[in-house]
RNA sequence: UGAGGAGUAGCCAAGUGGUACGGCAUCGGGUUUUGGUCCCGACAUCCCCAGGUUCGAAUCCUGGCUCCUCAGCCA
């Protein structure tokens, strides 16, 4: 248990410390979590809601889900679901405080008749192709609208009648009356409304006229009395027009909008944009598809909300755009899991291992350690007899240097059973080892022998008449590349890994696991970590996901053998 | 060529004028009935560069350089 006082601040939270010295939201902190509902959310959002939950917890404030839904023709009441799904199941409450963008849309009427009665904002008639050419360039200013400076009445007039639907889509905005020679573009004009004749998710028919994101965030802000509203760099530049509003507005409170880092992770794509896509273009099997980077996608594949939040603890919150690199997801998922997932044994690609004597039609059960690192996970029973199945990479005929596990005339320790030594192979016509022969040690029971004598390899097995089938699916990167839309002009579905995943069907598990429940993730001792698919995982056809494998120092050593 | 940001190890990231925390990765070694875990050790004479101030600079000043964001009636 970490000191808060000893732990390094990050800047929002110096920010938040300074606040509270000069009492410049009375003492308080409330933040918000303010997803668009167009998709589902990403390892990204996680980093953005562990941060904003974060906050509110450790400031003793709360936290609000706010729904920005203020596009009509993007939006769907299925990716509202699994967001609240995914933020609860990632272990946080917003208790009362659930809103919508839309439940707003009233004030924010509201507020733009206001702007407009100030002389602050303006129904411009410029097309959008217009408009643009009016907006000028990066470096030059842009030019007043004729409609600028239309007399009050006729705004107001004008506002009214798109509001009540009388024009087309495109036929009018409204805008903020600021200054068209600004170098920051956001404040040249922006539009705050326009006509979308699209029936909204929420307020169905009701509204002809939309606000624009601009007008909308900062006021459902200070609706909600939000202190700190927290959102990603790319908005720096939309910081300026957020106090505008708010000022011009003439909110009773003034949030403040504080900008950090959004999180990148190499191997992977982040953008809701093309994550649609390779659902869409079939590239993986949904949302949830294990290779995803979504909530929900690693939520099939294994992954613990714990595992998730520790990782956006250890990543550290500030402004530097940095890619964060996925071994550390890796490892923040390993020491979970290996503190907290059940063992079991599974053998993936099964060599038969038959023990010449041991008699025919014995069976044993041994007490196996659910998980040597808790002793209170308890042991289980696991049935033993005369022909089991290992793993076929655990035998070699010929074995390289410091290969321990089973050869002919080596002698391996079955886990939590016997030591066996290797006396014999049977080959097909090809010449491929089919079957191993061995001989075990009765007095080695439980795998510590009599006479003390040391065995540096023990490996896993399971009985083959008691064994359960299942399929098993390895999971792998979903790029070949660490930036897969770095390069210019080049498309990111180049370098789709085409090894993601390996389906593995003739594989054998250790009968408990026949009513495994999804939502838990075992150890697969010595291969990694493996969870019931939450989609196609049943009794009679028992079907795991590979969340992530064992750390592997013998594949660096014999790699470096050669 | 405008405006706004950012540069500390392979990747994150502390550091706020007193001599570079931590994690991941990597590389050694030990323990081990998982080649897992765990434990021990190594890993920036240097903080984008160049000047300057100072007894002392990653931190302050000046001048450069590089990278990111912005020209949706998306968010």
């Amino acid at each position: 248990m970490s000191n808060e006082a000893d732990t390094p601040r990050n800047f929002i939270e110096e920010i938040i410390e300074d606040d509270f010295k000069t009492n410049r939201h009375g003492g308080k902190v409330v933040t918000r979590f303010p997803p668009e509902p167009n998709g589902y959310l990403h390892i990204g959002h996680a980093k953005s809601i562990c941060l904003n939950f974060g906050l509110a917890e450790k400031y003793r404030g709360r936290c609000h889900l706010r729904f920005d839904d203020t596009n009509p023709v993007k939006e769907d009441i299925e990716y509202i679901e699994s967001i609240q799904e995914d933020v609860r199941w990632l272990g946080f409450d917003w208790g009362e405080h659930m809103y919508y963008a839309s439940d707003y849309f009233g004030r924010l009427h509201d507020y733009a008749v206001d702007l407009i009665t100030k002389g602050k904002a303006y129904v411009c008639s410029l097309g959008p192709e217009e408009t643009r050419k009016y907006r000028g360039t990066l470096t030059e200013p842009g030019k007043e609208s004729p409609y600028r400076n239309r007399s009050v009445e006729e705004n107001l007039d004008l506002f009214r009648r798109m509001a009540e639907g009388e024009f087309q889509e495109g036929e009018h905005v409204l805008r903020a009356k600021i200054d068209m020679a600004s170098g920051n573009i956001n404040m040249r004009d922006p539009v705050i409304y326009r006509i979308l004749k699209a029936e909204h998710h929420r307020t169905g028919g009701k509204w002809k006229i939309y606000p624009m994101y601009d007008f909308t965030h900062c006021l459902s802000d200070a609706e909600e009395d939000i202190s700190h509203s927290i959102c990603t760099l790319e908005f720096e530049n939309n910081r300026p027009l957020y106090d505008w509003v708010l000022e011009a507005c003439e909110t009773p409170n003034r949030p403040q909008q504080i900008e950090f880092a959004r999180l990148n992770l190499n191997y992977t794509v982040m953008s809701k944009r093309k994550l649609l896509q390779l659902v869409q273009e079939k590239h993986v099997s949904g949302w949830d598809d294990p290779r995803m980077p979504t909530i929900s996608g690693l939520r099939r594949r294994g992954y613990s909300p714990e595992a998730i939040r520790e990782f956006c603890n250890r990543i550290g919150v500030a402004k530097r755009d940095s890619v964060v690199d996925y071994a550390l997801l890796e490892h923040c998922l390993r020491e979970d899991l290996n503190r907290r997932a059940p063992r079991a044994m599974a053998v993936l690609r099964p060599l038969k291992l038959i023990i010449e004597n041991y008699p025919e039609g014995q069976v044993e059960e041994f007490e196996a350690m659910n998980n040597p690192e808790d002793p209170s996970m308890g042991t289980r029973r696991v049935p033993f007899s005369r022909e089991l199945y290992i793993e076929q990479d655990d035998f070699r005929e010929d074995p390289p240097k410091k290969y321990f596990r089973l050869a002919p005339g080596q002698e391996v320790r079955l886990r939590a059973a016997y030591l066996v030594r290797c006396t014999d192979v049977v080959k097909d016509s090809s010449g491929s080892v089919i079957e191993v022969r061995c001989t075990y040690d009765p007095d080695s029971r439980g795998g510590t022998p009599a006479d003390g004598r040391k065995v540096r390899g023990t490996i896993h097995w399971v009985s083959a008449t008691h064994a359960l089938g299942a399929e098993v699916r390895l999971y792998d990167r979903l790029f070949t590349v660490e930036n897969p839309d770095g390069e210019e002009g080049s498309d990111y579905r180049k370098f789709l890994n085409p090894a993601s995943l390996e389906v593995v069907k003739n594989c054998y598990v250790e009968p408990g696991l026949g009513n495994a429940e999804t939502g838990v993730t075992f150890q697969f001792e010595r291969l990694g970590y493996f969870c019931p698919d939450s989609g196609d995982f049943t009794a009679e056809h028992p079907v795991f996901n590979r969340a992530v494998t064992l750390r592997d120092s013998w594949s660096r050593i014999e790699k470096a053998g050669e």
